[in-house]
DNA sequence: CTTGAAAAGAACTGCCT
DNA sequence: AGGCAGTTCTTTTCAAG
């Protein structure tokens, strides 16, 4: 995808949609000195654009019950040769797995997995992270703290 | 945050509303089987309850020309004589910085960085990254495709 | 770009089963 | 708890400057 030609307003009206989508146009608009017509064509813009993918609503883990977060790093066994697509299945089969990623470096795939605690993440690791088809070295840091950042918009 | 009573009907509006938050609870409704004021009534009760913490739009970064997101995994060198609070405050000053993670395990922390491509993710390590106070090892995995599942939701 | 107004739809309220 | 009918509000769309 090529980068959209986006200014200020455009950055603006990104900024406060990925911080929090829940006002519409209008307020917006009204916070960034627009009016609601002219905002809502450039979120509708952005939207045809591809520049925005989608809206979702944020849950909170802990309240239903998953209290750890836990990030795995992976690396495959060099000795077999199971295809990453294998491999990709099965890891993104598992209920507790909410990410995975393929990366390059000193691991092969990073997992996002939640659990309800410690115990029932030992469940999760052994039962299913390291069955899974050829999985090497598992690396693993429990998350503490998460903070996020709106991030550059241009 | 105790977990609260959820029944089947309340996880599966979640499990729609964590997949797309575009459309309303009548639509949503529809598809369970539900009513629209019965539906809308859950939404305002797991807002109430905290489990939906908010709303946010998704933004391909790629079309922003942000192209590279790279996860650093970050060990302090000199512990205890530097505070934790003065590294998390850096690390979340840095606008390529967008996720900042307190972790336990082989690192202290996990960064969420993007740049427009590895010369810019270059210079932000070197000149960002790895001048944040009390940093010691860094580790870097770039990620090259990034797949998100629902979770688990009970 | 703006304002104004109309149409559409979503959100919200009582009342009833 | 869920559903029905109605009201209120915002969003969306269009017309015109």
């Amino acid at each position: 995808m090529a980068a959209a030609e986006l200014d200020d307003s455009d950055r603006a009206i990104l900024r406060e949609l990925v911080g929090d989508a829940t006002s519409g146009a209008g307020e917006i608009g009204r916070r960034l000195g627009l009016s609601q017509p002219a905002t809502w064509r450039r979120i509708r813009r952005l939207e045809e654009a591809g520049v925005i993918k989608g809206r979702r609503v944020e849950v909170d883990r802990a309240s239903l019950g998953f209290g750890v977060t836990v990030f795995l790093g992976i690396k495959l066994a060099t000795r077999g040769r199971v295809s990453l697509e294998d491999f990709e299945r099965a890891a993104t089969a598992i209920p507790e797995v909410q990410m995975v990623q393929h990366v390059l470096g000193l691991f092969d795939y990073r997992l996002r997995v939640v659990a309800r605690d410690l115990a029932d993440f030992e469940r999760v690791l052994r039962r299913r992270v390291m069955t899974l088809p050829g999985v090497g070295n598992v690396e693993a840091n429990v998350v503490l703290t998460e903070e996020r950042r709106p991030g550059p918009f241009g």
